[in-house]
DNA sequence: ATTATCTATAGATCTATAGATAATGC
DNA sequence: ATTATCTATAGATCTATAGATAATGC
């Protein structure tokens, strides 16, 4: 009653968006939010400006649309962490996971850290109302099996910040590493292995 | 003879510099190099837009002065890491160090941050001509270090990329933080702990 | 008939400069 | 005399819209 009926999108409707959506991630990621312009969306999406602008409302909303669709994405892997698991290798494998997508989603990766860098303008409230009660959980549930024994005892907060900062680092500073690593490319298996033993030796009881 | 003979800058000439510079940092560290305009930093400045660009010759040229500038100050801990010291709290000093870099100087932080994130495009010759050597310096210490059985045996550069990570984590971050945190300032003295116990275990012998 | 695309352009924003005026230092 | 600041504005760039035209689906 309130919203106008959702029409159901045609096919062209969806593949254009979603070449809108991708084009969008590859200039937000790289330039942020206004250092990215519609011309540079609708060249790498191969449409004309007028027509990137028939698909969404406007800059800002292929933006927050980026954000939205992202969010799920990016916490998926915090949220499988299994209370039923056995606590040291789940959480060795939520850093693999999350190495796997430096690795896998890297302009993702970017396109929150600079919404983050910038203070959050635009996903604050996601972060409140998705992120948080997420964390708290994940928090609270590391905490039992520290309390259990099974871990040895840590701050889960400052885990799980120095989690995502280790597994992220390779790709946000992906130009960085690259220059440092010479030639290799920039998550070579090594860091694998080494945030293995880094978080290893941290949480073995 | 080749260039402008230099003529010394008037005590008001050091002054707006410094204004601008100061003004510049927190504009650009927060909106990215695109994101920042002029009329931000003049107005943070409390100078004229025009007149800025009396001190200056363009906004390119004001953030290429900040980063210049803060090359230097960036290093500094990691020259610092002494060759004669006690290895480990070498080591544990740094992290240190730069977790105290996070705390009093975030916008130099998420300046760097936002320049690498972009593809360090107005300081990749810096990176190559300034850090990579200083790395390359401190991660062979690092390495006979190792040999000489004074740590345990690590991959050096990731244990300086997860250094970096999990100190500037906490600045350019902060936004994330802070919400996670929950009223807390961002980097409460937990985190020195944290750190130092997640380093200590990976690289006592 | 409806959906998608194109041309042309309005209107806002931004960097930068020209040229006049005011303030400062010998 | 030299240095610093101001007003006015050129010229480029950007987001967004109007309105005509082409393509597609019953």
């Amino acid at each position: 009653m309130a919203n106008t009926p959702a029409k159901k999108p045609s096919r062209i409707q969806q593949r254009n968006r979603k070449r809108i959506l991708d084009a969008a991630l590859e200039v937000f990621s790289r330039h942020g939010y206004r250092g990215a312009t519609l011309d540079q969306i609708a060249d790498e999406a191969g449409l004309s400006k007028p027509n990137i602008l028939y698909y969404f409302d406007g800059k800002e909303d292929i933006h927050v649309s980026l954000l939205n669709q992202l969010m799920q994405t990016w916490l998926d892997p915090l949220d499988a962490m299994d209370p039923d698991g056995e606590p040291l290798s789940e959480l060795l494998a939520y850093v693999h996971r999350k190495l796997e997508m430096s690795r896998d989603f890297p302009r993702e990766s970017r396109l929150f850290a600079n919404e983050i860098l910038q203070g959050a303008p635009r996903m604050g409230p996601h972060l409140k109302s998705g992120l948080k009660p997420l964390f708290d959980k994940k928090t609270a549930l590391i905490q039992r099996w520290i309390d259990a024994g099974k871990l040895a005892p840590v701050d889960p907060r400052h885990l799980v910040f120095s989690i995502w900062a280790t597994t992220q680092h390779y790709a946000d500073f992906d130009a960085q590493v690259r220059v440092l690593l010479n030639g290799e490319k920039s998550i070579p298996d090594s860091a694998d292995s080494y945030l293995d033993t880094l978080f290893r030796k941290l949480l073995t009881p």
